[in-house]
DNA sequence: AAATTTTTATACAAGTTTGAATATATTGAA
DNA sequence: TTCAATATATTCAAACTTGTATAAAAATTT
């Protein structure tokens, strides 16, 4: 639950409602992360159910829903520390969906397999010549931390690994059919 | 949701109940997916549901719960190769719940950064090691197909890859403290 | 042969995720 | 200025996941 992580992290610098959290994550963390919006305010409501964090304001404004303004409290900022070191000593093992795909190749005709894994092979070459225009970009803005580049860095390293392992794929795939 | 593609493909080849699913999936796929036993009985009712598959049997042996066979309907592999297609199409991209962790470096002393950094690189060795292993083992057994080595190898290039990057992260981790 | 552990088999409650629904304010275009 | 489009802000029902509970047969140990 990683998004209990995020939550609290960004609230560990200022108190902010939904809405905002929502919009730091989409900007900052868009690129790389896949928390949908409707998940904040189930992940707000736990956390300030268990006292992580607390209803400071709640400012409405005409009739609109009324903005839920949340600030950590101490055991927040402790359950942050816990969650991060967590985060960077377990090693969870990453799933790829595709496997899946390859698992049951033999159900596909071969100009088939062919046709789609050139496809995949043309989409993961676009994505990292699109990766290394954003870094670029990132290197020349003083404003984005280093360690944004560093992320960036790590999709770059799997989407080679994963345009070499796709190459052999489509070299070796009459073994597999 | 791919439980439905592999519960499709699985009864593609022959009717089985819930058990046996759950066992040709820890057996074959168990490196490298992660469904749960509780996720197959939901997706097999929804399947029945629709229609997909469809109950032939049910086995009642003394008190213990009646085993249900499924078999696949027509509909049913319409919908596994249709799935299967959209399987090898799709590219979704691959989340990395460390990179959140990485994000947040600055609140983890160098000192802390620097131990749980060279934790994950020892890990990712061992998996590496484990690997290698694994796939001697699998290429001098004739019963395992080609595919299977081809998704050890798409593990590994991965690893490798995550192996490299956290190397470039502990020799760089002065710019991001 | 009695007791314990493991394997077989599913149901289900509790928790989580998702996206659609809701309601209003603001911006920009005609 | 008035209409449409976009941005603000959250709630909620429906779908899905997870692990625990249940129950008994089979295998193993004592």
């Amino acid at each position: 639950m990683s998004i209990r992580l995020v939550i609290l992290g960004i609230l560990n610098q200022q108190p902010l409602h939904g809405y905002e959290i929502k919009q730091i994550i989409e900007e900052y963390m868009g690129d790389w992360t896949d928390i949908k919006f409707g998940s904040i305010y189930f992940a707000l409501s736990k956390l300030a159910e268990s006292g992580h964090i607390e209803v400071i304001e709640e400012n409405r404004t005409g009739k609109r829903p009324a903005k839920t303004v949340y600030q950590i409290t101490a055991s927040g900022k402790e359950e942050f520390l816990r969650l991060l070191k967590k985060a960077w000593c377990e090693h969870k093992q990453v799933i790829f969906p595709f496997d899946m795909a390859v698992f049951f190749i033999k159900y596909l005709s071969k100009a088939e397999a062919f046709q789609y894994l050139q496809q995949r092979i043309e989409k993961v070459t676009q994505q990292l010549n699109f990766l290394n225009d954003h870094k670029k970009e990132h290197r020349q803005n003083p404003y984005i931390p280093k360690e944004a580049i560093a992320i960036i860095d790590h999709s770059y390293y799997h989407l080679e690994a994963e345009l070499h392992w796709l190459q052999d794929l489509l070299k070796n795939i009459d073994d597999y059919l």
